[in-house]
DNA sequence: CCCCTGACCACATCATCATGTGGTTGAACC
DNA sequence: GGTTCAACCACATGATGATGTGGTCAGGGG
């Protein structure tokens, strides 16, 4: 296994110390950069001797800029670097605004430093490793949400909805089901009310999202 | 650790009988049900006796009904289950579906069997474990899509593309932004161009699917 | 048999959207 | 100092959307 060049961006002292004693032993590991926030890590790259990156973790609680602030800052210098988020915190929205930013592993600090050590391979072979609790959390993203008592569509209200959210006009929609105009602006209306909602585009949301 | 009752549908001879063979000489493993397709798990639950469940393991690839589909059923009579996908296969769009459908875990079938019983009781512990390669599949979902050239959006044009996306009409974009209707239009007007679209609906669908 | 519901259709009206043409201003670049 | 470009604004016109009222028809359930 080839060398893999690290760096670690974290604030704790404890948690940076226990990390880089760890990793730093192992024979095919090479930390390269340790910062305790954003700012000092994008100083310590920015002149033209920035060190070469393979793998960069990344705290999102850091003083100052945001580790989720961050990513884009390093994507900007590192394109290709991965990115391991380690953090405390497990709320879902940092999760996903981490990974829409552009991590490609999220791990918790409570993660033994044994599995974080093999996530880092897990990464640097083209793989990704998420902490247990993580998974559940991406992958009850994608399930079906729970309709609230009342809000079903019937099939051809559905059929309704998917012409809309592919971007058809009411008239091609009528031209689409083979029914008159008239009767798709009457489907949307009872969706409309059904939905709650008053306009395409609440529409269109609610179907990307899994609301339907 | 209390005892989990394991289903466990395959088609693959061997694969399933090395599964059954493994996971039931474990004390807190119980499978109770053993299927070589979804139509015979199906008739095996039918009746007012069917076994109690707590997860099962499910492949994709079966004769007659896909475990896709099996999904959606297993899911009627079965909605509390953890349903485990295990299949050789990792096309993205088979992964997707198995988690919109309402899978909590996709594992390799090349994963070992070790491995295989530790997702087992993560995913029972309310957690989840995706094998690496369907893991950074996920992740990479979420990341941003490249742009082609020339797609870019200035701030102001991205700011605008928000209201629409909120489902905010024109007048209150422009009552937002402090700016007038007519400037809003234009704005619109050059995303459309630079997006290649010609309607609302089109906007909002490539917004929410990360394309912008 | 009556009632209800989903799907179907028509007509009407006002609001909003899509698109064009034409213009100003200030910052950035050569 | 001329060019380019984002952002700003105005006016105009036809298309589309949002909502209402009113109606037919077929199928399921009491």
């Amino acid at each position: 296994m080839e060398n893999i060049n690290l760096a670690i961006v974290e604030d704790d002292a404890v948690i940076r110390e226990s990390l880089e004693n760890f990793l730093a032993v192992h024979p095919s590991l090479k930390i390269v950069l340790i910062a305790k926030s954003m700012e000092e890590f994008l100083e310590a790259i920015k002149d033209a001797s920035r060190p070469t990156l393979d793998l960069i973790l990344l705290d999102i609680e850091l003083p100052g800029m945001s580790g989720i602030q961050g990513i884009y800052h390093i994507r900007q210098k590192y394109p290709e670097v991965d990115i391991v988020m380690l953090t405390t915190f497990e709320e879902e929205d940092k999760i996903f605004n981490s990974l829409c930013a552009g991590a490609c592993s999220y791990i918790s600090k409570r993660t033994p430093l044994a599995t974080i050590r093999e996530a880092i391979f897990t990464v640097h072979r083209g793989g990704s490793y998420m902490s247990p609790s993580i998974a559940r959390k991406i992958a009850q993203h994608f399930m079906p949400k729970e309709r609230k008592e009342g809000e079903q569509l019937s099939v051809r209200q559905k059929e309704i909805v998917q012409g809309i959210v592919d971007g058809l006009s009411y008239k091609m929609i009528a031209d689409k089901l083979d029914i008159s105009i008239d009767t798709v602006r009457d489907h949307i209306k009872r969706i409309y009310r059904t939905l709650e909602v008053n306009s395409k585009a609440e529409v269109i949301r609610k179907s990307l999202e899994g609301e339907i």
